[in-house]
Parts: structure tokens; C-alpha cells; sequence
DNA sequence: TTATTAATCCGAAACGTTTCGGATCGCTTT
DNA sequence: AAAGCGATCCGAAACGTTTCGGATTAATAA
């Protein structure tokens, strides 16, 4: 392994110095820094990253903590969180590293992993209003990014889609054309996207003049399939009015109610009209469902990218103010909705 | 953060002695290891990982890298395998930390992985009969560990499943059972598992007097639905005569046959018998197949333990030789498989 | 008695980097 | 001529561990 001394031995040049023209700093001429930059890719040097850490406090590593029950989805949409997440770092040079942990430990795992002090960083997904997580981190002044909006006034980056305008989208679109009884199939109802949507949810009905109706939403921990197949079959099968359209928290729960109508014998649009928010995965396209579907889209790997960026920005030292970043949601009208025609 | 100086300050012990106690050397007082071990705890004193490694040469870090097409298998399977490996090497206490890399450039990321000499060891996950991920890791003297069994002659610790030896069990219990005419449906030719299985069908098949029809034998880089659906159809509709059995490299690859043969209007098991090796993924329980699924049973979560455990002593320098493990898979007869009977 | 040994302990160097506080030199300003 | 300045360089200390090579003491063997 070739060290700085290599360098500086060849040259005849100070450690120092090398250490700074390879550091990009101002006080080294270019005729040397290039000397230096030419010595170093000649004797293919890399830095120790624990040398380094050992001075500078920084690791070079980030950090995500998953419950081991998989929370609120899937295995597939976690490992698309991880798979961007990991490629992003490694374009800052920051090893990912993931740590599975029993779900009642979570909060375990994190002591002991801000005691160690061996993370730049950690990335906490899924924010609850009051997100215990973060305010372990916050207090103990480690660095993290969250993906989602936290209730709590806290000094972190936060990076969100806008679920609150997403919502109101998909509602304005039914209500347009004509829906009334409208349905809300979504997670869990402590999470803060779960908050905002159906905040959106309540509000567009208002302004519609529509009456709430707490039989219309449902929320389930795990948002997959069976959830929208169960929920849209319990709503049709009350007893009262059917709803005319399902609004899904995303296209697992859409496909569910797309099962769940086939066996109803009920018919997309003509029937029942369906929109989704559609994060995107390659196995769930929504252009494939049969009708094609209606969505918000906001790609699920779109994120890693303003996640890590956030987070590597605060790392550095920037002002938490600076660090916010909501995207907008694509509306994208297909063949699932179409005007409800009350039964004649 | 407390340092080995801190606690040798409040016990007017020299900071090598603290060192020594804490790391179990035997030249230190029982008394004074009482001492030292009740202030570390006192102090609540963590070891700096990152000195550590600068004069070790131990990270505390075993990575792994992945495709970012995610390879011959789907993201779930990939996600079990990550969480079990994070679960197993937290009790090492190493951190494992998850490189996502374009497919055509897995060489390049290990390389640089390798120089940046930042890594305790890797999981090499998938064996090819050549795989140039192993001989480049080996070359370079980083202890890795191999799931699958490689061709090549190479000094590393190997975890497999007897994968001749389950498929060996299954094409027995249909040859028993009377079938003559059996369709192999698995995955990539060119890794290890497939020529082990492969091998092991042409021999059960040879040891049953039943000559090798290629027509009867699929394989696919995907071991998906699709693929057990696509090939059951083309060998049933080919023409030639039908297979009354199939055995498949998974129970996704069943899932697929299940959905064909209610295509084809063929009745599982009394037109056709299927057995399937199952890794035992929490989303395809072969108990919950209609009619159950004949199995060979290896849980995937099983594999992690032995794959870390291999790589830690590996790290910690014992002999490679002693460093084999191969499990045997449990045979479970169900529904699926029932005796032939040529048609009336 | 003296030499040996076992049990404990410790000083100092080393790992590879960053950074603080100058040092040197040639030029420009007073 | 003296002072100031900018550009460029460097020595030495520091980060927190581990480990090599002894040192000290007391017990044991010769």
C-alpha cells in the first residue's frame, strides 16, 4: 500500500505539501500539485480512510436501520431504497452500510451505533409525527437526513414528496368528473404521509361540499395487495353505497382492488374508477394494469439522490435551514378513471 | 468520547495495561482487569474503531456487491439475504456495508475496493465455475467467503447447499412414484447450483433407465413466475409428449406451473406432479400452494450464519481447509406429487 | 546464596493522515 | 533601506489504538 510518505519520499517533497495539493488547497503551486497528482496515480495511492478518520472525525460511512419485520412495505420496495441509496453514496465516496435490528431494538441500534461514532450520517425513512429516531440523533448532534416530514421542530434535512398537492390532485380529478363517494385506501395512519394525504383528502371533500365519511378510508400497517383486495370488498359489501371511486396510497393496493373488482363483477372505469400514487417499481407498472392506471408519480429511486445529497451537505456543515426539499408529484391521467354516470 | 487515556488517568494504570485488560491478554492482573473493565463501563467507554484499524488492519467491515440488475434472482431475495447477513455480522461486530454496481463494471467496483483496502472480507454471493469476482479477491489475499461452489481451485471458505444431492432426492421420489417422463425448469446454466442439479437429473434419469431429452430440460437467467409459466406451456404444447412431472429450482418457478397447468386445464397432481426446491421466502410458502407443494427445503435465512461465521475465521486466520460447509437439504413430500398413471 | 522463572506492568514507537504555526523568498510599498 | 505582503513550503504534534521489548518484583530452583 503506498502512503503519503511514498509520495513525498519520491519527490523530495514534504508530507504536508502532498497532503494539501492532493487535498485541492491554495497554498501549493501547479507545477508541484501536478508533480504530486502524477506521483500519486503513478504509485496508484489511496488514502487511508482510518488514518484520516482517526484526525478528522469523518468515516467516510453512512448508515440506514431497518426494523426487521420490514415496517410499513415490503421487501422489494426496500431493497430499491437501498440499491439507490448505496449507489448514490459511492458517487460521494461513502460506504453504506445497513444494519438489520429486531423492531422493538430500533432504538438500541442507534445508541449504540452514535456511542461507537463510527457514522458520518444516517438516512431515516418513513417519519413519524413524533419520530423518536430522530430525536435521538438530533440530541446526540449526529448528522441525518429524513425522508418524510416530521411534526417535530428539528435541526434536519428533510427531503419529501408532496403528498399533501398529490392527494388534492387525484381528488380534484374524480371530483371532476363527477365522483362523490370516494374512497381512500392507505397505510398506516400515524405516518406522516399518511397525515398528509388524508388531510388533502378531507379538505378536497370539503371543497366539494361532501360530506366525510369514515367508512370511505382505510388504513392498514402493511400496504400491500390484500389490503386494497379486503378494504374494497369490506367498503362495497357494508351494505351502505358503494364507493364510485378508490383512491390508493400505491399500485400494490391497486392491484388488490383491481382483483377485488374482478371478483365483484365489477368493471374499471365503467364502474368504479381508480387512481393510485405510483412510486414507480418495476413490477408494478402502472401502465401494464389492464385498464392502464391512473397515478401520481414520483419514482421511488428518484429520491436516493436528493436524500444522500441532503446528507452529505449537512455532513459537510451546512445550514439546516438551506437543507429542505419537497418534489412534486407527475399527475398522469390513463385509462382507470373515467365519469361516473349514476345508474340509470 | 472516552479514551483508553481517560480510563488510565482515573486508575493511574498505563494505557497499554488498559489495552491489554480490555482485549483479554493474560499478563494483566485478575484484580486490576476488575478495575479497568468496571471504569470502562463507568466511563462508558467504545474502543475507536478507526485507530484500531490504522495500526490493525482490521476494519470492523465486510461488504458485499450487487448487481444493479439484481442478477439471476428477484429484489426480495436479494433483501433476505442482506438482512440476514446485516443480523449476523452486528454479533461479530462488523458493520456490512451494501455496494449496488452497474452489472458490467462488478469487477471494477471490487477493485476499487480492494485498493482502498478498506474492507475485512466480502460475501461473494452466486458462484460461476470461473469466477473472476473469487480470483481477483484471492489473488489480492482479501479473505472472502463463496456461497455456491466454484470450479476453480482457490484458497477460500465455501458455504453450499448439497444441491446434487437435493435433486438427486426429488427425481427419486418421482421416479418411485412411477413418472418417466420429467422436466427440469431452472435457472442459469452457467452457475454452480445448475450444474450440480443438472448433473444430479441426468443421473437420477440415467439410473432410472430413462434416456436425456433435452425438450424436458429449461433454463432461464430469471428464475421468475414467468419463467415456470412460458416453459411449462411450450414443453406441454410442443407437440411431442407431455411431461408428467416437473421439478423446479424454486417455488416462484412453481407458482408459474401452477398458473399454466389451470391454463391448460391440467389438474395438479393427478395430470401432472411438481416438486420444487424451496428457499423458504416468508411470500411463497410451499405449505400454502393449492394443492401443498412437494419440496426440498433450505431455508435461505439458514445460509446466513454459516456464510459470516466461515468469513470471520477466515479473518481471523484459521485454515482455509477447515473451512467447508455444505448443509443437506430437508425433503418434504405434500399434495403436489402423486403417482403416475398413464392415461386410460 | 545466586540464578531462573513467572506474573505483572509499562514506555515508546508505530499506524497514515491532517493541521497549526511558522519559515523562507522574492516583490512591492513606504 | 526597512517593512509588509503573497506565494509556497514544511516540521512537529495530534488523533486513539496496539504491540515490541523490556523492567520490576517475588517466588522458585539450583
Amino acid at each position: 500500500m503506498t502512503t503519503l510518505k511514498d509520495i513525498s519520499r519520491k519527490l523530495s517533497i514534504s508530507v504536508t505539501t502532498v497532503s494539501r495539493a492532493l487535498n485541492g488547497y491554495s497554498d501549493v503551486n501547479e507545477e508541484t500539485r501536478k508533480r504530486i497528482h502524477q506521483a500519486a496515480v503513478e504509485l496508484n495511492y489511496r488514502p487511508n480512510q482510518f488514518a484520516r478518520k482517526l484526525v478528522t472525525g469523518r468515516s467516510g460511512l453512512a448508515a440506514m436501520v431497518l426494523p426487521d419485520d420490514f415496517g410499513i412495505t415490503t421487501r422489494e420496495i426496500w431493497f430499491e431504497i437501498l440499491a439507490g441509496l448505496s449507489v448514490e453514496f459511492a458517487k460521494h465516496d461513502i460506504d453504506f452500510v445497513l444494519k438489520v435490528s429486531p423492531t422493538d431494538q430500533i432504538i438500541n441500534t442507534y445508541q449504540r451505533l452514535i456511542e461507537r461514532n463510527a457514522m458520518d450520517g444516517f438516512v431515516v425513512i418513513a417519519a413519524l409525527p413524533k419520530d423518536e429516531r430522530v430525536s435521538l440523533l438530533a440530541r446526540n448532534d449526529v448528522p441525518l437526513v429524513l425522508h418524510g416530514r416530521s411534526e417535530q421542530v428539528v435541526e434536519c434535512p428533510v427531503f419529501d414528496i408532496n403528498n399533501y398537492e398529490l392527494m388534492l390532485q387525484s381528488m380534484q380529478h374524480l371530483l371532476e368528473i363527477g365522483h362523490k363517494r370516494i374512497a381512500f385506501i392507505g397505510g398506516p395512519a400515524n405516518h406522516g404521509f399518511m397525515i398528509d394525504r388524508t388531510r388533502a383528502y378531507r379538505s378536497a371533500l370539503a371543497s366539494g361540499g361532501i360530506p366525510f365519511n369514515p367508512d370511505y378510508i382505510a388504513c392498514g400497517e402493511r400496504m400491500t395487495e390484500e389490503l386494497g383486495m379486503v378494504n374494497s370488498i369490506r367498503m362495497c359489501r357494508s351494505g351502505g353505497e358503494e364507493p364510485t371511486a378508490f383512491v390508493c396510497a400505491n399500485t400494490m393496493i391497486a392491484k388488490g382492488i383491481y382483483s377485488a373488482m374482478q371478483v365483484l363483477g365489477r368493471n374499471i372505469p365503467e364502474d368504479v374508477s381508480v387512481v393510485a400514487h405510483d412510486d414507480a417499481l418495476p413490477e408494478y407498472r402502472a401502465v401494464d394494469f389492464r385498464p392502464a392506471l391512473t397515478v401520481t408519480r414520483a419514482p421511488l429511486r428518484d429520491s436516493s439522490r436528493p436524500l444522500v445529497d441532503l446528507l452529505v451537505r449537512r455532513i459537510r456543515g451546512e445550514a439546516v435551514e438551506s437543507l429542505t426539499e419537497i418534489q412534486e408529484a407527475e399527475f398522469i391521467v390513463r385509462a382507470s378513471t373515467s365519469s361516473f354516470k349514476s345508474i340509470a
